[in-house]
DNA sequence: AAGCCTATCAACCGCACACTC
DNA sequence: GGAGTGTGCGGTTGATAGGCT
């Protein structure tokens, strides 16, 4: 006959939190531990449904929660998360120390879709909307900072891709539907869209992992990432950057392309060879 | 000053998954 | 294997603050 209800609805408080029921919540938490969210309520003397407990906890007591705005390098790592895993925010979150899944799925929402939609790229997809790209132009130090630090920045003629099959993606929501091989001209250079998140062609620096590359490789739990150098030479499987050379997910030998300096790797079991 | 609009973010809701019995 | 339960996730809503006319 379905399931109860996670709460008894009639005597649940709903709505903004008060500050006495956040002393009540955190110190109850401070000497029991986290769990049990659906007795918690109740043992700690709240009327408030157990989920309610556990996302005020979650997104807003817990003491190692980073507030203030996002940096930079935080819009950086979401936008390449996102480009790899989809609405998956817990995960992006949790390559994200301090931040939360509904914090990042706020400030998607609310600043950096407007941001992929400014340079022209579906917010969804990571593809360049109606087929032609409008990448800002990034500044000549903001282009030197990028390259410092490996990151892509849209004036740099990006291999910033999104391929995608149904069964390749994070969620299929999030499938670009993309075929092999498609590209995309963008301001005279060819644009890959590889669900792979690369630097430009012109940059010929070996990859160094930076923490957005760790990040990112790291996001993807067991599947290694690949980081070459230039034009395929010196290809560097991630895992052995981040020194588990002998992890399954290790796969150095495996890439040779010239456009892409790290990419997504899929586990054997799941057919093996990057996408 | 008042009314309206927009942006932001905390919180809710429903669903899915994992686990236990 | 199936039902029941606990928990987590992602989408959505609603309250509120701030800006604009």
């Amino acid at each position: 006959m379905g399931r109860s209800p996670c709460c008894e609805k009639a005597h649940t408080n709903k709505g903004a939190w008060t500050k006495e029921e956040d002393q009540r919540l955190i110190a109850y938490i401070k000497a029991h531990g986290e769990g049990c969210w659906r007795s918690l309520p109740k043992a700690a003397g709240l009327l408030r449904c157990g989920k309610s407990c556990r996302l005020r906890w979650i997104n807003y007591l817990r003491p190692d929660l980073k507030r203030g705005n996002f940096t930079e390098e935080e819009d950086e790592l979401i936008i390449k998360l996102h480009a790899i895993l989809g609405n998956k925010w817990s995960l992006i979150a949790g390559r994200l120390p301090g931040r939360t899944d509904n914090e990042i799925k706020n400030y998607w929402n609310t600043h950096i879709k407007r941001k992929l939609l400014g340079w022209g790229l579906d917010p969804q997809t990571h593809r360049p909307i109606g087929g032609s790209a409008a990448f800002p132009v990034a500044s000549q130090q903001q282009q030197q900072q990028a390259e410092c630090n490996n990151v892509l920045l849209p004036a740099q003629a990006p291999t910033f891709s999104c391929k995608a099959t149904a069964a390749d993606s994070a969620d299929e929501g999030h499938s670009s539907g993309l075929v092999d091989d498609e590209r995309y001209d963008v301001h005279g250079q060819e644009l890959n869209l590889d669900l792979s998140i690369s630097l430009p062609h012109h940059s010929l620096k070996p990859a160094i992992p930076t923490a957005t590359t760790t990040a990112a490789a790291a996001a993807i739990g067991e599947e290694s990432y690949m980081v070459t150098g230039a034009a395929g030479k010196g290809a560097i499987c991630l895992c052995c950057q981040l020194g588990f050379q002998n992890s399954e997910a290790c796969s150095c030998q495996a890439i040779q392309s010239p456009h892409v300096l790290f990419r997504y790797y899929r586990p054997e079991e799941e057919g093996g060879q990057g996408v």
